[in-house]
DNA sequence: CGGCGTGGTGTG
DNA sequence: CACACCACGCCG
């Protein structure tokens, strides 16, 4: 290669584009200075680089800022890559109401990159939050965000309205005993030994946007006490995007944080010092995600809250019976004021809830 | 909490 | 006419 061209085009051109733009770097650049070396272009070339006359490509991920969380979003996936979280106990309360909420396109990002709600229309698969709605009950503004379709993956609908739901549920319970609780959430396409022997990333898109299917999720939570650095806590789970029952346990799933570093390619909290004993999340907290009486009982709670009359709050109070749970004091009563509610025809100030 | 759906009504 | 909205229903 002729030296004192390629010293020059490199120095003055091409520099720039190496640093920012690895994606455009080997084939182009070496074409453009094979070209010139043949031409013996004495003269500085007239035309300009590839770079200069279009730009740079445009490439993804992008990093976007809402309200109530960040988001680095996949184009060709249609899905984020990874979404962070600051809870507070302050923050999980709060008048926000998801029924006031509907999925749609972020509308940040460009259509042609973009979900929609048809792609997951009847695809076998729900959509799963990453940022969690239930994380921003303090802020409508910032839970009307939460529903962008940027903030979705497809995800398998058991999987989400059981495991992962009551892993949410644990990172809100994590505020009563933590002051700060950092959470990253995000899809994971995982490689597969095949039949063949052989290892292959596969995995299904859906809807005429091909969004990707995750193979897993992954969440890594940091929690804090009194801004104290020797407090800091970390773990990182990866759950199978598959139905999980309500006999398995947060420990099953975690993972050392390299590894999954490994496997997304991404560096978590890197301004952490990870040398200076952060300690395990599992080791300090309970990492013990609520069980099946337990659930129903919430949801029975949940459930009475709406109840719009007598016969429905019975009912559920009558199911509850039948699965043999017993109703503990919070559903007692709130059966109670909704019965006193729902014959005086005047209904009592909202109290607040349980936590989550 | 996490989702799914439908039917009635209002709007351009 | 399609579409948006809402109230309501179902499920785990």
């Amino acid at each position: 290669m002729s030296g004192r061209l390629a010293y020059r085009l490199m120095s003055r051109r091409f520099v720039g584009g190496f640093v920012l733009g690895a994606a455009v770097s080997g084939a182009s650049c070496l074409t453009a200075l094979h070209l010139y070396d043949r031409r013996k272009a004495e003269p500085e070339p007239t035309t300009k680089s590839p770079l200069e006359e279009f730009g740079f490509p445009q490439s993804g991920p992008e990093v976007r800022q809402y309200v109530g969380h960040a988001l680095s979003y996949d184009q060709e996936k249609k899905t984020p890559r990874w979404v962070i979280e600051h809870l507070t106990k302050e923050k999980t309360v709060g008048n926000a109401d998801r029924k006031h909420c509907k999925f749609k396109p972020d509308p940040n990002i460009p259509a042609m990159f973009s979900a929609t709600n048809e792609d997951y229309l009847k695809s076998g698969w729900s959509r799963g939050h990453m940022a969690p709605a239930g994380d921003t009950k303090y802020s409508t503004e910032a839970m009307v965000e939460t529903f962008y379709l940027s903030n979705i993956v497809p995800q398998n609908y058991e999987n989400n309205a059981g495991f992962w739901n009551r892993l949410e549920m644990y990172c809100r319970d994590l505020t009563e005993r933590f002051d700060d609780v950092w959470v990253v959430s995000g899809p994971l396409t995982l490689p597969v030994q095949q039949e063949d022997g052989k290892k292959r990333v596969t995995y299904q898109v859906i809807g005429k946007d091909d969004v990707a299917v995750p193979t897993h999720l992954y969440k890594v939570i940091l929690a804090r006490k009194n801004q104290s650095a020797e407090t800091l806590a970390k773990g990182a789970f990866i759950v199978p995007n598959l139905p999980i029952s309500f006999d398995h346990q947060l420990p099953e799933y975690q993972v050392e944080l390299e590894d999954l570093e490994k496997k997304s390619g991404l560096i978590f909290f890197p301004q952490v010092d990870r040398s200076k004993g952060v300690k395990n999340l599992c080791e300090v907290d309970t990492c013990r995600l609520i069980q099946l009486d337990e659930f129903k009982l919430y949801i029975a709670g949940r459930r009475m809250k709406n109840a719009h009359n007598l016969q429905k709050a019975e009912k559920i109070m009558r199911e509850l019976d039948e699965a043999k749970i017993q109703p503990d004091k919070y559903l007692l009563d709130l059966f109670e004021q909704k019965k006193k509610d729902l014959s005086t025809d005047e209904p009592s100030v909202p109290r607040e809830g349980r936590k989550g």
